[in-house]
DNA sequence: CGGACGTTTCGGTGAGCGCCGAAGTGTGCG
DNA sequence: CGCACACTTCGGCGCTCACCGAAACGTCCG
């Protein structure tokens, strides 16, 4: 249906086109896993996606030619990640829309537990979510560092806490500083943008948490909790 | 491919079957024809769409069941409609991603023409969008209403401006106050939220601008340029 | 009541596409 | 140099799905 000659909208076909790539399960599956902001092989989404290695390059080809992944080829391997922010969002958008559906069904034990830690805490393309990041995002709102009752932006003392924590907020380029990322399993917005990626960056350098396996989770270490609790006032119970 | 067992992650499953609602042409382009925020028959759907009445029929029970949509039936006609603000977004940020393809070709004269009116002013959903849409957003900004260098939120200053103009936010429900909404024409963010929903209300109700045809374009009227002038200092020129 | 009209259902058709395995290409390592 | 490994290309299979026209169903109106 997208083949014939293009006598319909332009701009109707392209978003068809932009969508029809995650259209299909298997590719989706790749977006989702690709949403720890980390780069993956071809090899190892062709494990996770089940599928063949030649079904899986043929899909990584799409998605790398409809612009949602970059690639980067180191000797035999072809690492791809999410393009950007705006395809990260993208992803974001459509996997909190599909939430209410998939949130109803914790399947097999082993994929609760995982699902649960996946509750506590995690990655989300590049700035924490789940318990965790509604934690943060909470406390930086209590302690007047974030406003979400106008819409969701620092304040001026949001701006001054960050490099007095320590941690550098990129003010080039167009990225916004601040921006609402909806979560999918607690259905509230956490905080996303440079200063939600500056913050998880951090969080994980100075081992206030740590990745578990080879999925988004992540863990609050003991240092973490003090400095969370320190930081923020966020309390250990909190995060459990 | 989604109708076999679903060994897979029913995450994936759920995202490719929410994505595939717009993947098909003539469905996408249903979906940026509602995107003017108002409901349209399933006649003039496939009028718009140049395809059987039968064949939009499917694509609607398709997007209604999806969620995308919602239907009111009255008589013998079937309206649709977005189905809320989240469904409305997707849209909206599907199309953002693809404008950089769409962008580089006004076709025919005609279309260029309808194309301009829509680049001067138009609806997105329920919002204003096109060079109207960013002149209001960059007005409220630069009189400190709204705050777009830490996020993007109103002031307290913009918190009191809009019920002063006569302009009611409704601030029940989970729906942000202020919300960026990436513009595909201007490729910058405009207003969007119930605080944007509330200004094209006022809008369009006080007569500051009338919609052209049944498109999504709007122009403003010689009453909308004093108003927006008084109010936000906004000179005509900008608008044309 | 009967015709006009908007919408829906159904059968059939053709195209697109996801999947695989086998064979081919290129890289790294012993 | 040659094997192992990661990935890609290709041919073929089977399923899905958008499309249409014809016919059925409702609603509105004269």
């Amino acid at each position: 249906m997208l083949g014939r000659m293009s006598t319909k909208d332009p701009r109707a076909a392209g978003l068809a086109r932009l969508a029809s790539l995650a259209a299909d399960e298997t590719r989706a599956a790749c977006l989702l896993a690709l949403l720890d902001g980390r780069a993956w092989t071809a090899g190892e989404l062709a494990r996770h996606c089940r599928v063949a290695a030649s079904t899986l390059s043929e899909h990584l080809g799409k998605l790398v030619a409809g612009g949602l992944l970059a690639e980067e080829r180191q000797g035999r391997h072809r690492y791809v990640r999410l393009a950007d922010a705006r395809a990260a969002q993208l992803v974001e958008d459509l996997a909190a829309l599909v939430a209410p559906d998939a949130a109803a069904r914790p399947r097999t034990l082993r994929q609760s537990g995982a699902g649960s830690a996946m509750a506590r805490g995690r990655t989300c393309y590049d700035h924490l979510a789940g318990r965790l990041g509604i934690a943060v995002t909470d406390a930086l709102t209590a302690r007047g560092l974030l406003r979400q009752d106008t819409g969701f932006a620092l304040t001026d003392a949001g701006l001054r806490w960050f490099p007095a924590a320590g941690i550098a907020l990129d003010r080039q380029g167009r990225r916004p500083l601040a921006r609402a990322c909806l979560d999918w399993t607690e259905r509230r917005p956490h905080l996303a943008g440079v200063a939600g990626a500056a913050l998880c960056r951090h969080a994980l350098g100075a081992g206030w948490c740590v990745r578990i396996g080879s999925e988004r989770a992540v863990k609050v270490t003991e240092t973490g909790e003090r400095a969370l609790s320190e930081l923020l006032g966020i309390e250990a119970a909190a995060l459990r």
